[in-house]
RNA sequence: GCCGAUGUAGCUCAGUUGGCCAGAGCUACUGAUUUGUAAUCAGUGGGUCGGGGGUUCGAAUCCCUCCAUCGGCUCCA
């Protein structure tokens, strides 16, 4: 028998049988090692530990503790939940069922049966039970007829569906007790790694994530290798519950939704209104420093505009529906409209839904075939800015323009893709538009991403990933402006500043905005679900589309290039983030209060009111608790609200002009005198 | 929009298999107390049980429907 050498990651050779495995390698070193390892990573390639070797390899053995140990051991997870299933309810078919960030997921045909949570806690028993056996997974080579034969007698189409679409040569099978699978692995040892099972919700997915496709139930679970790491783990889900920005958003009154409002369009408490003006304030005056200028648009355009702009094709459906009205045109002897009549029926009695909707009815009828005058809310700022641009003749001496609006918008967003303030139908967006000309670009684009670096770094978020989105060139002229050259040179360009900037970022195609490439910063709710919290577009179709010109030095007519950027996202899902970001705990500068008096009794009333009014000056946001209460409960209070600063006063701070600070979340900071305080103040909450 | 779940006072939650005027704590309000670094005591108020319809002698509880929210899917200019 021929020996192998198998080089390990600390640079030691050794030599191995040929047809050893990684387990018998682990034995061979220590049983301890042994009973830990899931996979192996064989000349870079995660596969099973049990496989043999047949070759002269580099060999690293992958745990728990590996990101791919981690997602083998959930992926072995989805198989054992599957057998569970199959011996629960006989008939299931199988989709994917593949191992997640935190856990795992098996997407199945249960036949038109309905399964709820109570199921889920008969299935998390069988998994238990079926994991204490301890039965191997074993790897089978099987050729693509067996392979179809074996799942077309079992009627499982999904599972034909994907071998259909494999190459001879390239099917395995895993089985794991009384279940085999269609798998290309690969798998820990065997089921008895797994001693904790969760399995946390049922969803429905559509097959293959089409929306024509049939919607299989979709059951995410997760595993442990101990009890106590799922403790830790459901542990650490109640923490981050506690974060979530729409309880804290509650309990710090900063927003709020109204059933009669509308799903998706928060209201603003005063103190949300308060972070809101502050995040405002930051990005005005990074802006002017940045040369841009400040702009205001109306809420809704006419239906050409949006024609033109080419955003009613592609986002009509997300748009909320147009109001329409009698074009100007229509002579008033025309309007078939009885106003008098109107308001005589709608006061007449109870005005109820079905009255109102007969009198539209009446007014729509009545208009039906006369010229109509249709305007949609605005769900982006971009065409509206360049009739700003549009509105003045340009030369080049105007480029770079940089035209900035925290402007309103309103997108008609799916039902179910409403997310407290992450997700709404009524958005502020921290919006610009660069016009410029070509020279000017890189630079231009350079100077947004340094503006967002800026920002996060006020902020603190060290936590993203910026995603560089592309055209898909098949789809020119369907999801994408047709104009292939533009694409690439844009694209090109966008690429170039990133890596001369050094930016880390990643690719991905076919993610473009119909008229453009753009790059997005991605980040993370605490629940874990990914946001785009930031954008830069390039945009070379809308310009064209306006017929938007400037005259060049060589008295030329020229089209600029238009940059769309938001480097705060929009104020509602930028707060959102904030509020995870920061559980509530907000700077003194963004902080809705940011003092509250404590005096001790009623005594110092008087003398708390005079510092108040020092700190009011300043423009602080101060309040003062005079309730008859303890002092113990005005500092829970106050904490409670997450107020940064509290001063304490009483005999002896009055007596010599004094406050004792107390700071949020880290207790009491001694006495200062109170001018001191409001300076050293004044100075934190300032805008940064 | 789709699949699954949830909806009781401002908040957090109790309300057994349908059965007296639907409860608790916190909050709010009133009074007493004048207090030294995370909850003083007492009293009072507060609910169309998400909306509508149905079954029943009787519905927070069972059924239908609509709305909203939550977990996903799809979508995300």
């Amino acid at each position: 028998m021929s020996s192998i050498k198998i080089t390990f990651p600390d640079g030691n050779i050794r030599e191995y049988p040929a047809g050893t495995t990684a387990l018998d390698i682990a034995k061979s070193i220590s049983e301890g090692l042994a009973r830990k390892v899931l996979v192996a990573k064989v000349n870079g390639e995660v596969r099973d530990a049990f496989r043999p070797i047949n070759e002269d390899a580099t060999l690293q053995l992958l745990s728990w503790e590996d990101k791919d140990g981690q997602a083998a051991f959930w992926h072995s997870s989805a198989h054992l939940m599957a057998e569970a299933l199959e011996s629960l309810f006989p008939g299931v078919k199988f989709g994917y069922g593949p191992p997640v960030e935190n856990g795992f997921y098996y997407d199945v045909d249960l036949g038109g049966r309905k399964i709820g949570d109570e199921d889920l806690a008969k299935l998390e028993k069988k998994m238990t039970e079926l994991a204490a056996q301890n039965n191997a997974y074993v790897r089978k080579e099987i050729s693509k007829k067996d392979a179809l034969d074996y799942f077309g007698k079992k009627g499982d189409e999904y599972k034909v569906e994907t071998i259909n679409e494999l190459n001879e040569g390239e099917i395995t099978f895993y089985q794991q007790g009384n279940f085999t699978d269609l798998c290309r692995g690969p798998h820990i040892p065997n089921t008895g790694f797994i001693k904790a099972v969760k399995l946390t919700n049922i969803a429905g997915a559509y097959w293959k994530g089409n929306e024509n496709n049939k919607q299989l139930t979709r059951i995410y679970g997760v595993t442990f290798p101990k009890q106590k790491e799922l403790d830790d783990y459901l542990k650490m889900l109640e923490e981050a519950k506690k974060r979530d920005h729409r309880k804290i958003g509650k309990e710090l009154e900063i927003f709020a939704f109204d059933d009669d409002v509308g799903p998706g369009m928060p209201l603003w408490l005063p103190n949300g209104a308060i972070i809101i003006e502050q995040l405002e304030a930051l990005a005005k005056k990074t802006e002017e420093a940045a040369g841009y200028h400040r702009v205001k648009t109306p809420h809704i355009a006419r239906e050409s505009m949006y024609l033109k702009s080419g955003h009613l094709p592609y986002y009509a459906e997300s748009m909320f529906p147009p109001m329409s009205l009698l074009a100007e045109s229509v002579k008033k002897a025309e309007r078939p409209i009885n106003k008098e009549e109107i308001k005589k029926e709608l006061f007449a009695g109870d005005l109820t839904p079905e009255k109102i909707d007969a009198v539209f009815d009446q007014l729509l009828k009545a208009r039906e075939d006369l010229p109509q005058d249709r305007y949609y809310l605005k769900s982006m700022n971009c065409p509206h800015h360049h009739k700003i641009f549009d509105a003045v003749p340009r030369s080049y001496k105007d480029l770079p323009l940089r035209l900035a609006e925290y402007g309103t918008c309103y997108r008609y967003e799916q039902s179910g893709e409403l997310f407290g303030l992450m997700r709404v139908r009524s958005l502020n967006m921290n919006d610009a538009h660069i016009y410029c000309t070509e020279e000017q670009f890189a630079s231009e684009f350079r100077a947004v991403n340094d503006m967002y670096l800026r920002y996060f770094k006020i902020f603190g978020i060290d936590k993203y990933v910026m995603r560089f989105s592309t055209h898909a060139p098949e789809k020119l002229g369907q999801k994408y402006v047709n104009e292939p050259e533009l694409w690439k040179k844009t694209e090109d360009m966008v690429r170039r500043v990133l890596i001369d900037a050094q930016i880390p970022y990643i690719e991905v195609p076919d993610e473009a905005a119909f008229y453009g490439p753009k790059i997005d910063v991605q980040i993370w709710s605490v629940i874990g679900r990914e946001f785009t919290l930031a954008t830069n577009q390039v945009d070379f179709a809308q310009p064209l589309r306006f017929g938007l010109t400037y005259t060049t030095r060589n008295n030329q007519t020229e089209t600029p290039i238009c940059i769309h950027r938001a480097p705060l996202g929009t104020h509602e899902r930028f707060i959102g983030f904030l509020i995870e970001h920061y559980a509530g705990n907000f700077p003194v500068w963004l902080s809705p209060r940011q003092v509250s008096i404590l005096p001790i009794a009623d005594r110092h009333v008087e003398y708390a009111k005079s510092v108040m009014e020092k700190l009011k000056a300043q423009r602080i946001r101060v309040m003062l608790d005079d309730t008859s209460e303890k002092i113990g409960k005005k500092i829970r209070d106050a904490e409670v609200k997450k107020i940064p600063y509290m001063l304490v006063i009483g005999d002896k701070e009055q007596q010599e002009g004094k406050v004792s600070v107390r700071k949020h979340g880290e207790g009491d900071k001694g006495q200062i005198a109170v001018d001191d305080f409001v300076l050293a103040l004044s100075q934190e909450a300032a805008i940064p």
